[in-house]
DNA sequence: CGCCACATTGAAGGCAGTCAAAGGTGGTGG
DNA sequence: CCACCACCTTTGACTGCCTTCAATGTGGCG
């Protein structure tokens, strides 16, 4: 069983927030299930609520009108998401699925705005939330439009060694928390190029892939690639 | 002259304050003219505050190690920028630059902060604005990987018709409001691309292009190449 | 009038996507 | 426990959109 109130002192989004607060806030949570490859819900769909993600993961995603896939974000626990889409248009912008067995808190809008008007603490926090997601799309847009997919591929992975990695003396070592097709799709691009960049980072003795487990060999060459030096 | 206080009027980030609250925050701005061209700040540079366009045109933008650039907004009078850098991490994490004779009000972070922090209605405004950028890159992403050249130009021609077309007989007439070069550096291209995209527009007779002076004429073939069902 | 930045056009090349197929892996049920 | 199956991953060949490079056209402004 998940400790719900636990997770959502972990959120940001109520930091600052007394015991009490976060009681109520949990109090107007609805919780909900989804197994694997769940929709939670669809681009233009009426924006009712936002979520926090209590388990397991959830990706954020756009579609194509051929139907290729753009990953905007992959949720963590204790990450709210489509909290913008309760401040502009009533709509979702983008589609949410789960990618495991999930459970969310859902916080319905009307209720949710009820405690920001008694909250001027949590006003800030949203504030600081989606200045967090707008410096994540800053730096998406970055990727896709200035870099070519080595450099992404290279930013990914340092970013995520930073985040999770342990320094062995082999290397520094993490886990792809994501199966590699998605990675590709929130990198902007497909399963067989990432495989090949892959493969070429392999062949360079930069890193070494043994399955979702990446060891970096060469952390400077791969700065050098994320920046654009050098392919 | 330009009068400041009725531009931050017009303003959604001041809207539903009072007069004399919009006066305190006239008070602590700081008007900074620049001519065509000049730097206001550069990615990574300390944020120590923010800015509101009173008059002419700014891009704020990012560069990629080679020296392209993807412009990621073009700011228009009475529109706010880089309120996010004051939440987020320090620093600015864009470019921004005049595209004209430019005036701007400058907020320093610190005395604008006193007055967020007396004025819940601001926070809201804020995240108001907030929110609209967090749309306005989801779109941006959105174009940049899942639309090719033709339907970020056919999208951005339909969207401008909407903001300031007017409808005549024959057809939806409206200016650019940039060079083609800006604009192709803000759809994320080059000039040379754009110009060959327009150039099959027009042999297509749907549209047609006199320097900055565009007419629509067949809107639904527009609407048909922006989503990507043609090219 | 001439300069300069912007715009247009053509030719050529490269990065990454598409298509196709084989190899690998994990999970489920017999 | 193992065999099967579905899905993910990898590899190869090919194609195409877009960029790059180069040259010419054009319009505004000193």
């Amino acid at each position: 069983m998940i400790d719900k109130k636990e997770i959502l002192k972990k959120s940001p989004l109520f930091s600052g927030l007394t015991d009490q607060e976060i009681g109520q806030i949990e109090a107007i949570g609805i919780t909900k299930k989804y197994v694997k490859g769940e929709l939670i819900f669809s681009e233009g769909e009426k924006a009712t609520g936002f979520f926090v993600n209590l388990s397991g993961q959830v990706k954020v995603y756009k579609l194509s009108a051929d139907g290729r896939e753009q990953i905007l974000h992959i949720i963590s626990p204790a990450e709210a998401f489509a909290e913008a889409a309760l401040f502009t248009g009533s709509t979702y912008p983008a589609f949410a699925e789960s990618l495991s067995q999930t459970q969310v808190f859902y916080f319905p809008k009307e209720s949710f705005f009820g405690i920001i008007r008694k909250n001027p603490q949590l006003s800030l926090n949203i504030i600081g939330g989606l200045s967090l997601w707008l410096r994540r799309f800053v730096d998406l847009v970055e990727e896709l439009s200035l870099k070519d997919v080595s450099a992404r591929v290279a930013t990914y992975l340092l970013d995520t060694s930073v985040r999770s990695g342990r320094e062995l003396e082999e290397g520094i070592v993490f886990e792809l928390d994501v199966s590699k097709m998605q990675l590709a799709s929130r990198l902007g691009t497909i399963s067989e190029t990432l495989s090949r960049v892959l493969r070429r980072l392999r062949e360079q003795d930069i890193i070494r892939v043994e399955g979702k487990k990446i060891i970096i060999l060469k952390r400077e060459a791969l700065k050098e690639i994320s920046s654009g030096i050098v392919r």
